[in-house]
DNA sequence: CTTGACCATGACATTATGTCAAGGTTGATG
DNA sequence: CATCAACCTTGACATAATGTCATGGTCAAG
């Protein structure tokens, strides 16, 4: 199976599928006589693990650490629910961080008239000294989609 | 105030504070004899309107347009509203995906016995095709902190 | 043989931020 | 005055994950 249709069974575009590859967490498969990579059913399957990962917002070092625990097959299934339940509590920090966002947002919302005239309590209160946050939970939450 | 100066009343890094200037989102400030910049209370309160918003999530983009409406002193206060709820509501989408994808991960957790037995049915799962989600909203969890 | 659909590689862009380097300034101390 | 530390300046490079674009080779059908 060569990357074109790898991508297409598994979801990861070619580009990154060669990324997964030059970063080391695809082994470089076999090559054809044209040059093209050929990818055996273990590495498509290799591949949309990496892709379940992901989806479920595993960063590509904690991919790293799982696809290892995969290749190992005497690995303690404690191991891997170990990363899984950290990870898990990850997922839930940063979604109360995102939680809290939006409550102080919604505070400041709350006293803006919103109607035609000009003054706004957001923008008053955004320009105010106040507690930040601690910045470490919180790197998720403006980053746009990048979708130009 | 020269920047490190600024930095220190506003909490933004001498670095971003250069990063916003060059960007457009500070105004270029004046020099002193020497080349070092001089702000002044107005640039300063910027600086932290623009620490603010970040720390609730706005992404530089928005807090470009958010600013421009704290420079307009006509605009009306509904128009600051309307982008803070659709933030908001950004905000709780995002929660609400890093939630769906604790409850994906704990239900794979949930089967696996987290043993000394190398049978794992999370790393199973994670070989097995599965239904991709749309990845529109989920591209915040697994971003690590460049700790680094 | 040509055209179009693939594949390969490499380079550049994105977002927000850190870090490092090399050099000018300033103020204080010996 | 010489010097040293603490500042400021600019510019360059790095990060994580992914897209996109360019340039060129390959293959299959017409």
């Amino acid at each position: 199976m060569n990357s074109g249709q790898a991508s297409k069974a598994t979801g990861v575009s070619q580009r990154m599928i060669r990324h997964y590859e030059a970063i080391g967490l695809m082994p470089p498969p076999d090559r054809r006589d044209n040059g093209y990579r050929d990818y055996p059913p273990r590495s498509v399957e290799r591949l949309r693990f990496i892709a379940n990962a992901r989806d479920l917002g595993f960063s590509l070092d904690e991919i790293s650490a799982l696809l290892e625990l995969w290749d190992d097959r005497a690995r303690a299934s404690s191991e891997v629910k170990a990363i899984a339940l950290e990870h898990a509590e990850d997922l839930a920090r940063k979604s109360a961080a995102l939680e809290a966002m939006r409550r102080t947002l919604l505070e400041l919302v709350d006293g803006c008239s919103g109607d035609a005239r000009p003054d706004c309590p957001i923008l008053e209160g955004l320009a105010e000294p106040r507690k930040r946050p601690e910045r470490d939970l919180t790197e998720c939450a403006g980053k746009p989609k990048a979708e130009t």
